[in-house]
DNA sequence: ATAAATTTGTGCGTATGTATC
DNA sequence: GGATACATACGCACAAATTTA
């Protein structure tokens, strides 16, 4: 029967259609509680009724003195509270750090944190966003995997994007989609120019590298480090660059370094992609007998402070770990509140001046 | 002014008290509208407000003509496929490593990790479960905070028994649950005992110790410190036990160590409360104009491998980090498919010989 | 089996407070 | 200051479901 149909229910419904059909759109003012008791030939308090439960499911939300206004994310499940965080690593170097970023600053607007990691595995993003796509989740957190080749796998976000789930990305960004997806990444180009440009300044000519090839980072670091040869008239010779995997990083750079000390190729000094690695070359460089910075000068990336303790302090780039959480959960707690838009920060690179550079 | 707190607030946060207190259990009915009216002196429609809030929250459940009962969770939230992880720390030291491998169990059977860290704080560790408590959760790890104080909130504990929601305690665990609750844990007073046993074996007499005051690994530590010496015959001093608390960590144990040696009460070896810690304590040792382990000798615990790099390697306890964070997976993964039930594991402590004891 | 009592659900009217414009 | 809009709170009436006498 139509008359049995409830009051309140049929304020609902009817406010429920007009969002979804699109006549109210997101962000803008629903009727005033007065106005639509009049319209309704209904109390005040019946509509507040119907305008209650559109409130818990996320429809609508009111502002005190100003009006209800229709929510950004046309989504039932909008209060879950859930942040979904994809990173690489765990538990390795500087990620735990970037995490706790991320973290401090969710956790003051109640959010939880769903973590995953990859691996640095395409395969395993993928899996991880289509077990993550059923859950009950707000917005996600992406550090890409092996950033550095085409993403497959962009009908998933696509998916985000219907959805109107908002999500950041972190470190790196695929790059088709760099001009379009909101990031938080550092200018490692520059990073790598800079660094190199610091030791050429410092009258060093034989400048070897040794960079990861399989992100974006390393790639863009190396950019940087030919660029910076190049733009001083130095040779850039592809034998004096030792390129690793992930796999690799534990045995491959100390063995490479060692031999290219060995076969007398030594150089004047080693631009590493990071402080990680830049342990494992000064550990190659003092077992063969010579000392940092006195025969070679050395150089890190990230700032990671690894060797604080110990007396000699690495000359790097400043990466700013938490604070580069932080930015990204900023940004997306501000998209969840004011909704998708064009929007990324760009970290550039500060050199750290230790004691590893002659 | 007590005037001032709004009614429907007040009588909304009684009812969860008594939900998570335990007065109100499971599928037990709540007083009436017109009861909880008169109780509180308030209309019907101000009770109304407060239970709205509660059934929309999920805590409560109205039944036409028959009342309003406490909601049992299990019924509703299920199989979610989600795992709460309750630790101190994100970022430092052996916790990512913990937290790694507590995923990499989980991951294989597909289960998703909504992370909380607590900082030791017992406050945010009951914030934490409220939150959790809400969501839609199979079961929890959790390290607890301050472990060494008797737990005040037990009755958050007793709720996820109620609710037959597992929970595994990882690296501490309340004295009060010991018995009762599933834990996965090292035995910390053997593994003081036996480090310090170590020492006293290779001839040093004056051993100095620094421990953790706020957490129960202190405690033990300390303890076992204390039983070798007794065992041994060599005089406990106590003002040659250094405590510190999670705040203090960066400086009080550097420069109190400072100060002793500086007081000429040069110790012959000090144990430390982890490997952290010992570098702190090797650096104003380093910095005293002494060296390790040729004037005093230093150990560790936890096996962090913090310093491997620079030629010095710790005599310290092997901590299984990983494998920790595996056990404590395992075991709740069992729980979930097999029913609660006692389950324990201890994880008896061993040493990893460096060359920082002479 | 029925009526009465209890309890939640829906709806109206009014008053006062407070934030915004 | 005044108008508007949401927030809290009270009182009342009746409907619908359930329990109890």
């Amino acid at each position: 029967m139509e008359g049995k149909e409830l009051k309140y229910i049929k304020i609902e419904a009817d406010l429920k259609e007009m969002i979804f059909s699109g006549k109210i759109r997101p962000g803008e003012k629903i009727p005033s509680e007065n106005t639509l008791a009049a319209e309704y030939q209904v109390s005040r308090q019946t509509v507040r009724k119907a305008l209650n439960e559109l409130i818990h499911e996320g429809y609508i939300y009111p502002e005190h003195g100003r009006g209800t206004f229709c929510s950004d994310m046309i989504r039932h499940k909008r209060n879950s509270k859930n942040i979904g965080v994809i990173m690489t690593y765990m538990s390795d170097y500087i990620f735990p750090h970037v995490l706790k970023g991320i973290n401090s600053v969710l956790e003051k607007d109640d959010y939880s944190i769903i973590l995953k990691t990859t691996n640095n595995s395409r395969t395993v993003e993928v899996r991880c966003l289509e077990e993550l796509l059923k859950k009950d989740i707000d917005g996600f957190i992406i550090e890409p995997s092996k950033s550095h080749i085409y993403c497959k796998h962009a009908s998933l976000y696509k998916k985000l994007d219907e959805y109107k789930i908002p999500y950041v990305f972190i470190q790196g960004c695929y790059s088709q989609m760099r001009d379009t997806c909101p990031h938080v990444l550092m200018d490692d180009e520059d990073g790598g120019y800079k660094i190199t440009r610091y030791l050429i300044d410092r009258g060093h000519k034989k400048i070897a590298g040794v960079f990861k090839s399989d992100d974006s980072q390393g790639q863009n670091r190396h950019k940087g480090y030919v660029r910076a040869l190049n733009e001083a008239g130095l040779n850039y010779d592809p034998d004096s660059v030792i390129w690793y995997y992930t796999e690799d990083r534990k045995i491959h750079p100390y063995t490479s370094v060692k031999k290219m000390i060995e076969t007398h190729k030594k150089p004047d000094a080693i631009v590493c992609y990071n402080d990680q690695i830049a342990l494992y070359v000064i550990k190659a460089i003092t077992d063969c007998g010579l000392k940092v910075p006195d025969d070679i000068s050395v150089t890190g990336y990230d700032d990671f402070r690894l060797a604080n303790s110990f007396g000699l302090q690495l000359t790097t780039i400043r990466h700013p770990q938490e604070k580069l959480g932080e930015l990204a959960a900023d940004m997306l707690i501000d998209m969840l509140k004011n909704g998708n838009g064009e929007r990324n920060i760009v970290i550039h690179p500060e050199i750290v001046e230790g004691n590893s550079v002659r």
